[in-house]
DNA sequence: CGGTATCCACTTAGATACTG
DNA sequence: CAGTATCTAAGTGGATACCG
């Protein structure tokens, strides 16, 4: 948004959504650049991928089937198919032990980690402002009642 | 992930990481809570909120049509849908003038704001690391040409 | 202009069965 | 244990037509 004065926000609400807020785009990102950021953006904007962050993020290295014990309600297949993606992304790394039954682990890349650390704050948001959000909810609900 | 030194990663890669991240989890959140923002979190995590978001952020105020041409490639029903959950979660505000034709105009509430502010680090987080994923798909990818 | 309603193609994900 | 393969039910989104 551009910074004039045609704001529709006090300072006091710009400062407070500034507080969830790190750096600053830099500067003259091309179209092209642009399209490819939406397009890795857009594929990590999944559900399962946000959780599988999570557990990592708070557990360090885990089983395939710990992280399953974790977030119960995911289909082993998409378990499957969520960690191959985030490994084929370089956001987690597999190490499979060939014994007998076989036992792999996973964890968080530098680059996983760095993602995840960039998640805390949607986390954080959400957190701090989960009651606004049930309230608008209600407040939209009972408009048509 | 715990703070100890069984960590898998350097301080530097760890420094690295928390410059994405401007706040420390809340102490305590319980359970019920948790369900909550996973909940909030993985509504959001969805592609066009996060496109949607984004525009608004950039341009301020917008009427449909208008939003309609930053976004060519999403459908009128997904705008509308869209935009229609994220009034009813209080991110953007809808504005009806009642003329004829209508004209119907949107723009971020300030809670809306604080999230885009949050996204904001995600998308720094792509940009900076853009390379990083695309080749680890190329590795991932020449691993069983 | 800014929707809503309907229909339909396609994707997606869960359940189940099987395997190195 | 950690998958793969297959089938199917349900969900999603696009196209189209129409409306206040």
């Amino acid at each position: 948004m551009a910074d004039d004065d045609t704001s529709p926000f006090t300072q006091e609400e710009i400062a407070r959504a500034q507080s969830y807020r790190v750096r600053d785009y830099p500067e003259g990102t091309s179209p092209e650049v642009d399209a490819l950021v939406k397009d890795i953006i857009t594929g990590f904007a999944d559900k399962w991928t946000f959780v599988i962050l999570d557990v990592l993020w708070d557990k360090g290295t885990l089983r395939f089937s710990e992280i399953w014990r974790e977030v119960p309600e995911i289909s082993q297949k998409m378990l499957t198919q969520t960690l191959r993606r985030m490994e084929r992304d370089g956001l987690v790394i597999r190490t499979l032990y060939p014994s007998v039954p076989p036992k792999v682990e996973y964890r968080l890349s530098a680059l996983g980690l760095s993602l995840g650390a960039a998640f805390c704050n949607i986390w954080v948001w959400a957190i701090e402002n989960l009651d606004d959000v049930r309230k608008a909810r209600e407040r939209f609900d009972s408009r048509d009642a």
